[in-house]
Parts: C-alpha cells; sequence; structure tokens
RNA sequence: GGUCCCGUCGUCUAGUGGUCUAGGACAUUUGGUUCUCAUCCAAAAGAUCGCGGGUUCGACUCCCGCCGGGAUCACCA
C-alpha cells in the first residue's frame, strides 16, 4: 500500500440527499485517506440532468462540514484535477468515448427506445441483444451521416470472466456474459455513470474505489473500460448496505434519514461518526468514544465487514449520551444554541449551570429545553402532586413546606452542599422520608417528579425564586 | 429467473481446527449508591455458532448440498 498515493472519493449525485448510509461510504473513504496521509475528493456526479434535486450539492455540503469530513479536493476549494463536477467534464467524456470507439471497445448503436422495451417485454431481466454490435463501419456511417440518434456502448467480451481482488469482499469472478453492453454515453452527448466513474476516477488519480455492494455487479464493465484504455485499475472496495430496523435496505422511501436530520434531532456529529465506524466495522468493543482522528488511527480497510448492518438507533443514543456527558457544558451550550430559546442564550451563566447538572441525563441535545423550562418560566403546579409526594394530609404538607420556607429565609449559606446538610436534619426532624419530604419540594418548584438534585434546582432558581414557589403552593 | 454476496445472543461484533460447556458492547432485567430521574457500580438473562451431510482424533472455524436474506439485470446513479 506504501507505493501507492491513496487518494479516495465520494461521489454523490444530487438526484437527493445522501441517506446516513451513504454516509457511512464517505467516512470510510475519509479514514482511509487520512490514514494513509492521502486526499479525499468530493466530485459531484450529476449526469443524470433529469432527476437534480436543487439544494442538493449544498445539503451534501452540509453533511461533510457537520460532521468534519472535509474534502481535500472538491467543486469549491478545487484542486489539481478539476473541474469535480461532472457535468462540467463533458468534452472529456466526448473524447474518451470516440477514442473507445475508435479501439473497438465501444460501438454505437441506433436502437430506438421502442425496440428496446419491446426486449423487455417478455422478459423484464433481458439483456440488450447487441444489435447494433455488429453493424458493419457502412452501415453506421450511413447512419451517422443521417443525423440518426445514438448512443455509445461498451463491447463487452461475450465470454470469460472479470476477476478482482475486491478489499472488502475478497476475490470476486464475475461472468461477463452476465452485464450487457452497457450504455456509455446518452443520446444526449451526456455519459452515463459507467463511463463517467472510470474516466474521473483516471484522471483524478483515485487510488481507491469505496462503494456501495449495489455497484458489484457493474465492476466488469469498469474493469473493461480500464484495462480498454491502458489504465490501472483503482483497488476496489464494495462495503455493504445499511439496513432499516426491519432489515429492509435503507432508503428514503423507507424514511432513512440524512445526517442533517440527525443533527436537527439533536445527534452531536461525533456520535454519528462513531456510531456509523461501529457499524461494520469493529474495534475493542465497539462502544469506544473515539474522535475523528482516533479513527484514523485505528481504522483497517482489510477488517470491513461483509454482511450488511442493521441500523441501530439504540446504540446511536448510547453513544451520544456518552458524548454529551463528556463535552464540557461551555462547549454544550454552543451546540444548543439552535435548541434553546433566545432568553436562555442570553443568560449564558444561568444556562451553563444547568446544562451542568442536566447533561448526564440527557440522550440528545432536543432533550434538553423540555427538561429544563421550569427554570425560565414558572411552572404550573399541581397541588395534589404535591401532597401525593409528601404522603401527607395538606395540613401536615403546609406544615413541612413552612419550615422549608423558614430553613431558606435563615439558611446561612445558599449552596447546594449545605442547603442539602440543613434540609436532611429538617426532614429527619418533620418524620417524613427523604422521599417524601424532598420530592414534594420539587414538584413545588419544578411542577414535574423528574429533575436534577433538588437543592441544584434550589440554587440555579435563586432564593428569592425559590421561596416564591413554595410559597404559592399553600397561599 | 440468471449471476454474485452474506448467514455467531434482539443489535454491533470477537473468534481463521483443540484455550469456545462461544468473549465483549448496546438494549433488556435485577441489585447497590441515591431526594426523583439519570449517572456510576455489580450481577442475571440472552446464541443448539441458519440447516443437513461430509473431512478430521477433534469444526463456529475446511468441503458439498439445502434453506434464508441481500445485491444486480435502465439512454438512474
Amino acid at each position: 500500500m506504501s507505493d501507492t498515493h491513496v487518494r479516495t472519493r465520494i461521489a454523490p449525485s444530487p438526484t437527493g440527499i445522501p441517506h446516513i448510509g451513504n454516509t457511512r461510504t464517505a467516512l470510510f473513504d475519509y479514514l482511509l485517506a487520512k490514514k494513509y496521509s492521502g486526499e479525499f475528493i468530493l466530485r459531484i456526479e450529476d449526469t443524470d440532468q433529469k432527476r437534480l434535486v436543487p439544494g442538493a450539492v449544498d445539503k451534501i455540503y452540509q453533511i461533510h462540514q457537520f460532521l468534519g469530513l472535509i474534502p481535500d479536493e472538491d467543486p469549491v476549494v478545487g484542486g489539481s484535477y478539476g473541474p469535480y463536477i461532472q457535468t462540467q467534464r463533458l468534452a472529456i467524456y466526448q473524447k474518451y468515448a470516440q477514442e473507445l470507439v475508435n479501439i473497438g471497445a465501444a460501438y454505437y448503436c441506433f436502437c430506438s427506445e421502442e425496440r428496446l422495451e419491446e426486449l423487455h417485454k417478455n422478459n423484464p431481466f433481458a439483456k440488450y441483444d447487441r444489435h447494433c454490435r455488429h453493424l458493419t463501419p457502412e452501415e453506421v456511417k450511413t447512419q451517422l451521416d443521417s443525423g440518426a440518434p445514438f448512443v455509445i456502448r461498451v463491447k463487452l467480451p461475450e465470454t470469460g470472466f472479470s476477476t478482482w481482488h475486491d478489499l472488502v469482499q475478497g476475490k470476486l469472478s464475475l461472468p461477463n456474459n452476465e452485464c450487457d453492453d452497457k450504455v456509455l454515453m446518452k443520446t444526449n452527448s451526456i455519459p452515463t455513470y459507467h463511463l463517467a466513474v472510470v474516466v474521473d476516477d483516471y484522471l483524478m488519480k483515485i487510488s481507491h474505489v469505496i462503494r456501495g455492494v449495489e455497484w458489484m455487479m457493474s465492476t466488469p464493465v469498469h474493469l473493461f473500460l480500464y484495462e480498454a484504455l491502458g489504465y490501472k485499475p483503482p483497488i476496489l472496495a464494495h462495503v455493504p448496505l445499511l439496513l432499516g430496523p426491519d432489515k429492509s435496505k435503507l432508503s428514503k422511501r423507507h424514511g432513512a434519514k440524512s445526517v442533517l436530520e440527525y443533527a436537527a434531532d439533536g445527534y452531536l456529529p461525533e456520535a454519528i461518526n462513531n456510531f456509523l465506524f461501529y457499524l461494520g466495522f469493529s474495534y475493542k468493543d465497539n462502544s469506544e468514544l473515539l474522535t475523528l482522528e482516533e479513527m484514523v488511527k485505528v481504522f483497517d480497510e482489510n477488517k470491513i465487514q461483509r454482511q450488511n448492518a442493521i441500523f441501530d438507533i439504540q446504540k446511536l443514543n448510547y453513544l451520544n449520551s456518552q458524548w454529551i456527558k463528556k463535552l464540557s457544558s461551555e462547549d454544550l451550550f454552543n451546540r444548543l444554541k439552535t435548541f434553546i430559546p433566545e432568553d436562555w442564550q442570553k443568560d449564558k451563566a444561568k444556562t451553563i449551570s444547568i446544562i451542568d447538572i442536566a447533561k448526564e441525563r440527557l440522550f440528545t441535545l432536543k432533550d434538553f429545553v423540555p427538561g429544563a423550562e421550569y427554570f425560565f418560566s414558572t411552572p404550573i403546579v399541581d397541588k395534589k402532586l404535591v401532597l401525593e409526594q409528601s404522603s401527607r394530609s395538606e395540613e401536615e404538607t403546609n406544615k413541612w413546606f413552612q419550615k422549608a420556607i423558614n430553613l431558606l429565609e435563615n439558611t446561612k449559606e445558599f449552596s447546594s452542599c449545605n442547603l442539602h446538610e440543613e434540609f436532611a436534619t429538617a426532614q429527619k426532624d418533620s418524620g417524613l422520608s427523604p422521599r417524601e419530604a424532598f420530592m414534594s419540594l420539587r414538584v413545588a418548584i419544578s411542577g414535574r417528579t423528574v429533575t436534577p438534585p433538588l437543592f441544584d434546582c434550589f440554587v440555579i432558581l435563586g432564593k428569592e425564586e425559590t421561596l416564591k414557589r413554595l410559597s404559592s403552593i399553600f397561599s
């Protein structure tokens, strides 16, 4: 491996926003390139002009930006092998298509769409019957001169096998006659994927092609093209698919999300990268928190799994909660910005102190606001719930509350630690269990039964506000 | 249907002929810590290694068959 300079590429087509499965492939591309100090390239494969989705390219950039999978060369930053958008390279493909025809590796095909449809009518799996493959040079010239529309098809060997050593699939041997003479250049003079990918990967000096297994079956076409052109093919790695929880292929139709949607749901890029890394790969116990740099170090392209992996959101949740705990509250505050109201942002000190005590019970960034609202606005408190928690009569509970208020007013130090001490003593004297005593107070200040430790909440609310809320229950 | 790939706890996986009566992690359950939840700690449960044949003294590991799942067979990528 050390003798070849590693250059990998991710080549999305802007016909939609890449879903998380596509992004996993991008991660592997990135890791491989960085592991060998090579380059990671982003190329836009927009040869299917009919299905272009406006804005898709921007989303692709956003995904890479968010995850930190920054390309070394792409349409915006450029590079020595541009342009990096295929529709800006049309003349190049034209030249290669012509050359392939000249050397007898491809041929003109004048078959009408109707004729092709006819072929599939009886057998949906029918291959192109190679009708135009045997046209004489004269016949071709006549057609061309008449201005008849044409495509250029690859002239694949009719027998034999195409074999290669796949980085993840191992040794592969596919019969040539399983592939038909695929179209290389469409009627509109725009190349298909098959031509463009080979030409570009060659011209951009791509050393490793990591792509989904869905490309495995058409690899003989690509390999044939490399050989016809006299080029050494890149190392190929066909990575398995990402499946939904029901074992169905992850796809847009089945609600497969893009990384951007996970970001909006409050997942951290670190967690997503880790999660994707451990899907179809193994390192230690598959639960260590690794940064991108650390993943680069331990990534091993020879250990990528061959079986499809199921997307398990529970694991993502775990990794996300672990990363949230690991990050500093200051850092979390910045990442929380798009999730929290304006006024919480302004009161940075207060919000950070809430993050301090709340972060260990967060699974996603989205969980923060619902669990912290009562710090910023007066909660609606159900007195019945307070009594329920104290397990005492209204009169007795009221007595306990008066005691608590009294304690707060005269406390020598309004700190979580000291408050805890003073209240523990008072609780014992009151005859209430710790649970009854503290839960009733908890509900009184927050309206809920689940909050961070009670006295931490007191401190954040402040003495005055705490007193106000406690007094309002039985007033 | 043809061709190709895959098949170890629910999930991600370790495991390349004997150390596997199959290990770890997530999820689940229980216990401990605790003012709630969560964290943290401890433990339990969970896989006849898809099935059936071989090869071998011995197979999760090698071979064959079967079954199951997946991919692919567009002027889409």
